[in-house]
DNA sequence: GTCTAATTCAAAT
DNA sequence: ATTTGAATTAGAC
């Protein structure tokens, strides 16, 4: 994962993945951690192309997510009100794009279901703090 | 052309 | 808003 790009592609679609875009949307953030209307917004602001068909590209966007374990759910602190969850990188998965492509890499990400599972533990716990 | 990641649609939660 | 699945599209080799 390279820079915050600030090149723009006019209306034409741009050469990333909605994986890349998403990961860069994260990086780009102070706290490498962004609530899901703010990874809209990035990505929105950035690329003219997604200003259209919204409904389309932001569902492909949370099934990605919530598909690859890339992503972490982070449960919102009770001194940071809002609305959705926050969404980070994994921390084994920040070298996701080392191989050139942005745009497929070359195995998914995934977690193996014991470490999976530890992590889910150790949210819940963490959630339960904030409660 | 094969392999499999990425995208889309969409139901269920 | 989040998770999941089936079906389809498409990038890398």
């Amino acid at each position: 994962m390279p820079r915050p790009c600030r090149e723009s592609y006019g209306d034409q679609k741009p050469p990333y993945s909605y994986i890349s875009l998403t990961a860069m949307a994260i990086w780009s953030s102070p706290d490498k951690m962004l609530p899901l209307a703010d990874i809209y917004r990035f990505i929105s602001d950035r690329f003219p192309y997604y200003r259209r068909n919204t409904q389309r590209w932001q569902n492909s966007l949370r099934h990605n997510l919530s598909f690859n374990d890339c992503f972490v759910k982070i449960p919102r602190r009770p001194d940071r009100p809002g609305k959705g969850a926050y969404w980070t990188l994994h921390p084994a998965a920040l070298d996701m794009f080392e191989n050139g492509s942005l745009l497929r890499r070359r195995k998914r990400f995934k977690l193996l279901k014991s470490d999976k599972d530890r992590l889910e533990n150790e949210l819940a716990a963490l959630a339960n703090l904030n409660r």
